[in-house]
DNA sequence: TATGCACCCTGTAGCAACTACAGGGTCAAG
DNA sequence: CTTGACCCTGTAGTTGCTACAGGGTGCATA
């Protein structure tokens, strides 16, 4: 398989690829007489596991010491747990900071009812954090 | 006030106070004879405006049309209003994302009974994502 | 045979919004 | 007169890509 085929099979920009080889997440791929990459399915199916991840928000650092995981099948299952639910618990941190953020942008913009921005509440209430309800 | 003062006053870093500079977010201060930065109440309340921005996730040119429009009092306030609108609206999406993640990562770090890696279902869900229930 | 076009290569620079030095100058206290 | 806290400029690093520039390769068509 080529580098634009693999981009294809996996949704994956050709430059995101060849950037993950690059930081050491893809393994080189064997090259052609004219020096093409040229990718087996290995390839493809840890290219889909890195991308997957990445989708569900964990970094490059945490997919690298899951990937090393499934590359030692006799190691414990346990730390791909605690990494999974530590993220989990990060995004569910992340999810009570934007409500919080939610609730304060709604009580601001709720405050215009137009006219010149000398008199505007919008630009206060960003201007004065004394305003807010929460912190943020 | 030096901007070590103007660093305690509004809780930022010196480093990004002369960042704001350079970027153009903040006017340059005047200088005293040994070239330090002198600020004045003006400076600590637009830096005020733009860190409060900032945690509430405006970017950076967002906050240059908010400033723009309060350095004009005489402009139409809806624009702030459309702008802080957008954002909330952005902040809805954001939320709603993330909430299909953390529903697929509880998923996922529930499947764990504990083993070695071959066996593990973290680690088969991360690379499959036809085990997904919903798009993320 | 030429030539056009899609594809591939390397290497470097850019994005946002900072943060972290390195290598220097200034100033007041002890 | 030296110590330490503060300030200065300029540059490079962070994360996870993305976007060139400037070249080479391979195949179909005129």
């Amino acid at each position: 398989m080529k580098i634009g085929e693999l981009s294809r099979a996996t949704g994956t920009n050709i430059e995101t690829i060849r950037y993950y080889e690059r930081i050491g997440l893809l393994p080189a791929p064997d090259r052609t007489a004219a020096n093409y990459r040229s990718y087996g399915e290995g390839h493809r199916s840890r290219l889909s596991f890195v991308r997957h991840s990445r989708e569900l928000g964990f970094t490059i650092e945490e997919i690298r010491s899951l990937l090393d995981l499934s590359d030692d099948p006799s190691r414990d299952c346990g730390e791909a747990d605690r990494i999974a639910s530590l993220h989990l618990a990060q995004v569910e941190e992340k999810i009570a900071q934007l409500a919080l953020l939610r609730d304060e942008l709604t009580r601001i913009v709720g405050r215009c009812r137009g006219g010149i921005a000398a008199d505007c509440r919008v630009i206060e209430a960003l201007g004065d954090h004394s305003h807010c309800e929460s912190a943020h």
